[in-house]
DNA sequence: ATTGCATTTCTTGTATACGAAAATGTTGAC
DNA sequence: GTCAACATTTTCGTATACAAGAAATGCAAT
């Protein structure tokens, strides 16, 4: 059966969206607004504003807002509207505990079911994040990063595992933005990926669950040590 | 039955009472029929014919799905309709190890962070437990078993965490409906339990994480075992 | 009888309209 | 000058209307 991707009748000059509903293609938007930091945590979304930015009418930006509230990117106070949500100082520590959880569990699982096509593409993630630490670009040193996490995921072989894990990451995301010079955390982060890599190679669950667990930790604890020094006002 | 409309941020389940959105009250009402059973994996939930039994409109109903499909309770096709979500074999293996990793760190933050309170709630809840293995009806010991582990999300003081566990274990609920005669398991989970509170009040952290983790996986197992020998036609 | 196609019908997705609640602004009293 | 009560306005929540796509049905042709 072929995939006809049949176009609206209205000539509408909007790039051809992959997504069938408009609230889908709003939702992918919106949260790239709110990840990329168009939106900070606690700005106000107005219906219909956004839906007259976007031009469709407030329905499926409705919807959109809805589902991201249920993702928990949004806050939907009832009958006073939506706002980027707002973590508090706790909020965050309780993710990341959560997120290590989860990314202890997947560098367990890799260990134990990483194949020959895993290893080669962990290794070659690995050397990415050398190659880009040795840059000293603390922005592409944190894509690698995310590419190396990605490949750990794949090779837990636990798809679910991966898009909560995923969906966490997107969450702070914001927050992460507000730490963006990292210092000497890069050249820690590194040694602590090398590690992750020899315990996942080597086949110890118990060693990558420990050295992953710790490697997400810290990140909370450093996140919350540098908001903590910060004005406080605008997090909640 | 009257229905307060204040302080209701969260909102409450009553399907003909208006407590702050339609949406909010239909998303419980839905949420209620498909973890117990009324609407089975696969259904096909039809947006006039709920909107029709709940006197609403679409509006508020398409809300509601909508937000039960971002939780995973709900397939949503693109211009195919909404559907109870089936979960594979797979998909119920790859949860039950995301549970555990969630349950496990719970245990283990429980371990270092219970107090005095937290203590006497545990032990009520494991008696409780104790009580109800005895009397020999696995749905009430299920019942007990579901506040044993709330109360160590509880004593985990991470209420994220909590969230999380328990909406995956909502997630799971229409399928461990299937095992209902638990048989021997009442018994084993029973023991799983004691060692647990052991392990937690000894703060031993390691240990409550590690039987923690053995307890959920392990019903994983059991339920996947359990499908595995029924036809699979009904289960996707 | 079966297959292919066209039409019809049903359902979803989006827009618009309307009522209600909350935020806001104004005015008056103290 | 401040506060409070009232009116205004904004915007949220729901209902209804309309458009578009997919499934279902019927008809025709082989």
């Amino acid at each position: 059966m072929a995939l006809k991707a049949k176009r609206n009748a209205a000539g509408r000059p909007s790039a051809d969206e992959l997504p069938v509903r408009r609230a889908d293609a709003l939702r992918f938007a919106l949260e790239a607004d709110i990840v990329t930091g168009v939106f900070s945590p606690g700005d106000r979304l107005d219906e219909q504003t956004l839906a007259d930015r976007f031009g469709v009418s407030r329905t499926p930006l409705r919807e959109a807002l809805s589902q991201l509230a249920a993702t928990g990117l949004v806050t939907l106070l009832p009958r006073r509207g939506a706002f980027v949500a707002s973590l508090g100082f706790r909020d965050i520590i309780e993710r990341f505990e959560a997120m290590a959880a989860l990314e202890a569990m997947a560098g367990g699982l890799a260990a134990r079911r990483i194949d020959g096509p895993g290893r080669r593409a962990l290794q070659a993630a690995l050397d990415d994040c050398r190659a880009e630490a040795a840059d000293g670009d603390s922005d592409t040193y944190y894509l690698a990063n995310e590419r190396f996490h990605h490949v750990i995921y794949a090779e837990a072989h636990n798809d679910f595992l991966g898009d909560e894990a995923r969906r966490l990451h997107m969450r702070l995301k914001p927050y992460r933005r507000l730490q963006l010079r990292a210092g000497a955390r890069v050249a820690t982060s590194l040694a602590e990926h090398e590690r992750i890599v020899e315990a996942i190679f080597a086949g110890d669950t118990a060693g990558a669950e420990r050295e992953l667990r710790a490697h997400i930790l810290v990140q909370g604890d450093r996140l919350s040590d540098f908001i903590a020094t910060l004005d406080r006002s605008g997090l909640g």
